[in-house]
RNA sequence: CGGGGCGUAGCGCAGUCUGGUAGCGCACUUGACUGGGGGUCAAGUGGUCGCAGGUUCAAAUCCUGCCGUCCCGACCA
């Protein structure tokens, strides 16, 4: 294709919004425009990267068995309503009434779509173990839209959902997916993890992510620094803390005036943080709930959102309530004869003398001891927190360490929870009602181009992987308007290498050389071919065969073979 | 949704504090020169200063409200 037709609007600078580097490139190489918080134009260049995305993705997912199929974006809401999510989902999904007056969504995922497609269409066990997927655009109403299509609303995912008779065979096609993406992500050139992961909004027992390693991910991934243990952050646990010590202090109650932090309190009492808990009081259905960490640790809201009578999303309670609840404020309270529900975590139940607020404003605490001093029934017990970088890890393999990730896939086993709230069954080879066993497995292709793009950059540009590049040559004619010879080489070639099922960028501006040297490095096409009647003369081209390559002198006849 | 920033030409910005009728660089158009790493010269095009209301002789500038957008936190492919 001639560059004089494509719409390729370089930019020298990147646009003010634009943080990271992908979507700093994405603007400046012309791949996408913005046209309102989290929606975008895809431009030709951007959109040739998708489709070859797409074709990696179509080819292993077909590989994989799975059949492509296509479902509306627009949604009924009885469909969600008989999942329960229409209500679950909250502010997230976008809704919206036809002009009957009925309700609608655009669709975030399609598990109640495929269900009701499963209970009509499908009835017998011959028919099992089965898996659907469709490329699609999908819209979640997302709180904050982020780093260009990294996080964006409107956005295309490739989504499957699987069926299966029984567990063993939903095992095998689960395994199936997670190596199908792995295929996948290795064509892709890119350096991921698969990570255990928590399964959010979509339900289910287990799930894993796919994430791609990157400085810039939103997610942090914690990994056993030996042995195969991966797990997003959300859902990480560390080994089992040691058996708590005995007590070797008794307790007594302090004054710390003005300390409200862990911080203050240790460095008041000359204690390490470790030896402190802290309480963390959060909203319940009605009473605020206290959770217990150790006090270097973090709280896990994703974990603590799971705990019974925690409202959800979880929030902080208010001072207020704290105060009614405790009588004193934030920084002084602690479990010891708390009157609102109590929750430990382990780390926190093996902390022998420690200290903790008094539930009386300007005191704490010291010397206290579980059992002893305040009661801890197992059914207390919990993870939590957050691990942290150095936990021993929990296959008893090295400690923990962490990576950014940004999540391109994930796969989850959902069980029979969409089949039983929709009442999808078939027949089973004893003529019996079964329920299927679900999972579902979603890649997210257009933030695939972002993360591919973190991956593969560097300081002048793009630097595409061959399997994805939205062309494998550009042709870069130097004065090409001018020059007949230029002229005569470069058309020729283009056509040449056309007809042999090469895709050929010919920049055919009336251009100077450096523009046409620095948009070439900005676009990131793997191999580039440079012709000037300088190097026609002696009845050359340049060719650089791959990123980083040298040029080679060549005679223009030759090109095709080295490209192939 | 809470906190913070920004909205002036396609992009990057100055001008706003201290009100006086809009400017710089790049891009774009035309011409000449130049022609292997974002070239030079000349002449041009392009702006309801986010929107609405108010104060004033006069508003990009001051006041009020709204909208958009970006960043940081709770959600997810």
């Amino acid at each position: 294709m001639r560059q004089s037709q494509l719409l390729i609007p370089t930019l020298k600078e990147a646009p003010a919004g634009a943080e990271v580097a992908s979507h700093q490139l994405m603007l400046r190489a012309g791949l996408i425009r913005q046209v309102a918080a989290g929606l975008y134009t895809w431009l030709p260049l951007g959109l040739r990267v998708i489709r070859r995305i797409e074709a990696i993705i179509r080819e292993e997912m077909n590989r994989s068995g799975a059949q492509e199929v296509l479902m509306p974006v627009v949604q009924p809401a009885e469909l969600w309503l008989e999942s329960g999510r229409w209500e679950k989902m909250g502010p997230e999904l976008a809704r919206l009434v036809d002009r009957h007056e009925r309700d609608f969504c655009l669709g975030p995922t399609h598990e109640e779509i495929i269900t009701d497609l499963f209970r009509r269409e499908v009835h017998s066990y011959r028919q099992l173990p089965c898996n659907f997927y469709q490329i699609q655009t999908k819209f979640r109403d997302e709180v904050r839209p982020r780093f260009g299509v990294m996080r964006a609303r409107e956005f295309t995912m490739k989504d499957a959902y699987s069926f299966a008779a029984d567990q063993a065979a939903f095992d095998a096609t689960y395994r199936e997916m997670h190596d199908c993406y792995s295929r996948i992500l290795r064509r892709m050139q890119l350096d991921f993890r698969a990570v255990e992961a928590d399964t959010g909004n979509i339900g289910g027992a287990n799930s894993h992510e796919f994430h791609v390693l990157a400085e810039s991910g939103e997610d942090t991934i914690a990994y056993a620094s030996q042995g195969s243990y991966a797990a997003n952050l959300e859902r990480a646990v560390a080994a089992p803390p040691p058996p708590r010590p005995a007590p070797g202090e008794s307790m007594s109650e302090v004054a710390t005036p003005g300390m409200a932090t862990i911080a203050e309190v240790a460095q008041f009492l000359e204690a390490p943080v470790r030896q402190c808990v802290k309480a963390l009081a959060i909203r319940g259905e009605d009473n605020p709930i206290l959770i217990i960490l150790r006090g270097d640790h973090e709280l896990n809201a994703i974990k603590a959102q799971k705990l019974p009578g925690v409202k959800r999303p979880l929030e902080f309670a208010s001072e207020a309530e704290i105060r009614t609840a405790t009588g004193a404020s934030p920084g002084s309270i602690g479990p010891v004869g708390a009157q609102v529900p109590v929750f430990v975590d382990h780390e926190a139940a093996a902390v022998a003398d420690f200290i903790c607020g008094a539930n009386r404003d300007g005191h704490h605490w010291v010397g206290v001891n579980w059992g002893r001093d305040l009661p801890l029934d197992e059914s207390q017990l919990r993870d939590l927190r957050n691990v942290a970088v150095g936990d021993p890890a929990p296959n008893g393999q090295g400690e923990l360490k962490f990576l950014k990730g940004i999540e391109v896939g994930h796969i989850f086993q959902l069980g029979d929870t969409y089949s039983q709230a929709m009442g999808a069954t078939f027949l089973d080879r004893e003529g019996k009602a079964g329920v299927p066993i679900m999972g579902c497995y979603g890649m997210g292709v257009t933030r695939l181009v972002a993360a591919v793009i973190e991956q593969h950059h560097d300081a002048a540009g793009l630097r595409w992987p061959e399997a994805l590049a939205p062309f494998d040559a550009h042709l870069v004619a130097l004065n090409y308007g001018k020059s007949e010879s230029v002229r005569e080489a470069a058309d020729g070639l283009l056509a040449e290498l056309s007809a042999a099922g090469i895709a050929v960028l010919l920049d055919d501006r009336p251009e100077r050389p450096g523009v046409k040297f620095a948009d070439a490095d900005l676009l990131g096409v793997p191999s580039r071919i440079i012709i000037g009647e300088r190097g026609l003369k002696q009845g050359c081209v340049e060719v650089r065969i791959g990123h980083g390559a040298d040029l080679e002198q060549i005679a223009p006849t030759e090109v095709i073979a080295r490209l192939r």
